[in-house]
DNA sequence: GGATCTCGGTGAGGTATTCGCAAAAAATAG
DNA sequence: CTATTTTTTGCGAATACCTCACCGAGATCC
């Protein structure tokens, strides 16, 4: 009942939680093989098995629930001690872990994310990109960056990003011979690409005109789940995208997209940070909440789109 | 900010306790060196001082006394689940930490604590005798065994023996040539051994007589503060000496040592073990408690006193 | 006032622990 | 019964840790 190491605990929070040692392996970034070994060896010292495992199932045993249950909360507490200690340095230092989707990140990363980096050299940023919402306290986020209308409720958000502006673009080649759309209705007679939502739902597309909103059910041959896709299938004249101004932007300006039903164009709101707020904010991510009030303040930093092309 | 380990932490709460890294190392059984290069490890992957340290003072820093707060009652809360799982085991395992004076420990050695390690083979028993009293919480003990009249009240008391009868004891050679005390007021003419309490105070010799009590401060040329020194002294001749019977008790039967004052022959409560009652008690201590009882009941193995000679 | 003793820091070397890879074993699903 | 996924195991290797010896600083003692 001696020396345990703290990897050892977290292991065995790691593998409830997952209910699975390839996982919890994989979060912890080790190897399954040495996870294995941890849990065995500490089941040993204490004699007693906290975890049932067959090769097909992982459960906790009795001991292993009323185990968790108090050193669950204690290395949550000890991990938030350690990341208090932050509060007395004088520079931050620490991962700061951002959940957000593929083109907010990409908007976001070299004017604020690298900004960050270049003023805090002890810090590391872990930047994962997925397409649904997440939970982001539940997975271990410090925060997330999302479209306003997709924070929930109970998180504070700092604005990232002026209004995006959306339109509707296609190639050149595609337009040609084709009669553009005059409204969104004019839609049914293009090709336009349909955009699935992680949930499996269909985007439809949304104008509106002076304050006179309309919504579209648009058909296509095309249906991709990827916005970086989408806009790739556009310039290769696929057919209309429905897409923010900003990730075109250098398209457009170089005349490889046109867009069209400019005058039915909505904007959204813009990008926000969020996160909760309910408990103490490490130094980190006050840090970065900083920089990106500068930088959205500043506003110029962010208006540059990218020029390079995306990767093939 | 990633790694730790359990060790690093607990030298810090260690180090913080003792003021001194030296102590620190004793108590987790490690070199000075070894904390030192783990409590500097882990302020270096922090970024943080935690602890002030000259060679001649050992102070918190502010981080480390915020530190400390936090993960002091976490590491507690771990060591208690852990301790915890014994309660899953067959027969508990792990370290019982009993603190006792001397005498008790020796009236109790034999026939409950052997007989416990004799029971539990996987249970290690750690007995610290301290003449004086100590907070045994504090102090990281799970019980302790005094006599009842000094357990404080918010323990739990479970008896350990039966009543302990003290008595007057002198060697025949004392006794050559000399009248034996009478009444306790005849030992001023007699050299007693006093006894020094750790406190400083010198204990005063209490009688009882058909409910009637009385109280000598006794003189005598030599004071001690060890029991087994003043038994010694007794059976070279240098006095009487105020003992219990038990510790004696093979002494006086072999005609070694005489008992005086018989009829003024006070009897005190027995041993008892005490423990924290407000808390979960420790499977390895239910286990000891439930041997204490029995052996108590039985009474029998209780009765043989010492019959080797005391260490010279 | 100087010498000594205590206490903590530092560096190097050796040892023990642990990690990771590859292969096996086990269990469930089909 | 077979196939696949997941955990386990063994062993080589790398890592981390501890111990040993020495240093510097501060306090005490004579």
């Amino acid at each position: 009942m001696q020396r345990s190491g703290l990897v050892e605990l977290n292991a065995v929070v790691a593998v409830s939680k997952h209910r699975s040692f390839r996982r919890a392996a994989a979060e912890l970034g080790m190897s399954p093989s040495a996870l294995s070994h941890a849990i065995a060896a500490l089941e040993q010292r204490m004699g007693v098995r906290l975890i049932n495992r067959t090769t097909r199932s992982v459960s906790l045993s009795g001991a292993g629930e009323q185990f968790l249950s108090r050193v669950g909360p204690a290395l949550s507490e000890i991990a938030a001690a350690m990341e208090a200690v932050n509060d007395f340095r004088d520079t931050p230092a620490g991962i700061l872990r951002i959940n957000t989707s593929e083109g907010a990140a990409r908007m976001v990363l070299t004017p604020m994310v690298l900004t960050f980096l270049r003023r805090y050299p002890e810090m590391q940023v872990d930047i994962v990109t997925e397409g649904r919402l997440v939970d982001i306290v539940a997975d271990g986020f410090d925060a997330g960056i999302r479209a306003i209308n997709a924070v929930p409720q109970d998180m504070i958000a700092v604005p990232c990003s002026p209004p995006l502006r959306f339109v509707v673009v296609g190639s050149p080649a595609y337009f040609a011979g084709r009669k553009p759309p005059r409204s969104p209705a004019d839609l049914s007679a293009h090709a336009c690409i349909r955009s699935r939502f992680p949930s499996g739902a269909i985007y439809k597309w949304e104008f509106e005109k002076r304050g006179v909103g309309q919504i579209v059910d648009v058909r296509g041959p095309l249906t991709l789940d990827n916005h970086n896709l989408m806009i790739e299938a556009a310039l290769q004249g696929a057919g209309l995208i429905w897409t923010n101004e900003w990730s075109v932007a250098a398209d457009l300006a170089a005349g490889r997209l046109v867009s069209v039903l400019d005058d039915w164009s909505p904007s959204a709101p813009g990008l926000c940070l969020y996160y909760p707020g309910h408990r103490h904010v490490p130094a980190s991510l006050r840090a970065f909440i900083e920089v990106v009030r500068e930088v959205a303040k500043g506003g110029s930093s962010l208006s540059g789109p990218p020029v390079s092309p995306r990767e093939p």
